[in-house]
DNA sequence: TCTAATATTCGATTGTCATCGAACAATAGA
DNA sequence: TCTATTGTTCGATGACAATCGAATATTAGA
């Protein structure tokens, strides 16, 4: 079985988070896991194909903001919530909150 | 005169701020306005030359974290701290404050 | 007007990222 | 064992970003 890597608490990067959250596909699918808690990546619809997907997951995963479960074939994806708010202290709710007051598109649109 | 374009409060992205957040550099430099309220390029210390400086003031003045003002040849910083809490509140404070707490290095060391 | 100070812009370089499709891997279930 | 499901990895591509040094622009002050 293949491993996985995250990060330990203490070892999640300040600025990698920040730019695990500054993609809005990357938002979407935090937004999603936040609802229902745990997703695996073929529940998250996302207008990308999986292979980009499974990019995004990595990215997040490497940050240290999710966790990833393999149960079979599927992986379950669950924002690592407590070791966040430990770490950065209300830097997930607000970046969460902004994100669901603030109407951030998922494509950008040409101008 | 040179015009210098600040986004509207408005039209501020939160995935745009975040990205300009998520450069260890431009942390700093934030945390350098957020203690002197108001600085010019040639008062920040950071290990870039002039010309990557003056980029990273343009990328966070363009993300709509920063505002520039011109008196003379120099030109003072400061962050827009009341566009930034309405639009997105508590965020700015949860992120400066993770960079206080955290240790995060400006140079990233190789492994 | 000339010069020094301050900062931007330009061109080049190097590297990374988001994206796709195709191929591959792993596993559950028939 | 065979097949369908679920994801990952690989290679390619196009875009963009961080960095530097050199050249340029703007303004203050002598």
């Amino acid at each position: 079985m293949k491993i996985l890597h995250h990060p330990d608490k203490a070892d999640i990067q300040l600025s990698s988070v920040l730019y695990a959250l500054s993609d809005p596909v990357r938002l979407f699918i935090l937004a999603e896991l936040r609802r229902s808690g745990e997703r695996t990546c073929g529940d998250i619809d996302v207008p990308v194909v999986k292979s980009t997907l499974s990019h995004h997951a990595r990215t997040l995963r490497e940050a240290g903001v999710v966790s990833v479960r393999v149960h079979g074939t599927q992986r379950f994806l669950s924002i690592r919530t407590e070791d966040l708010e430990s770490r950065f202290p209300g830097l997930l709710t607000s970046v969460m909150n902004a994100y669901e007051h603030s109407g951030e598109p998922m494509i950008i649109n040409a101008e």
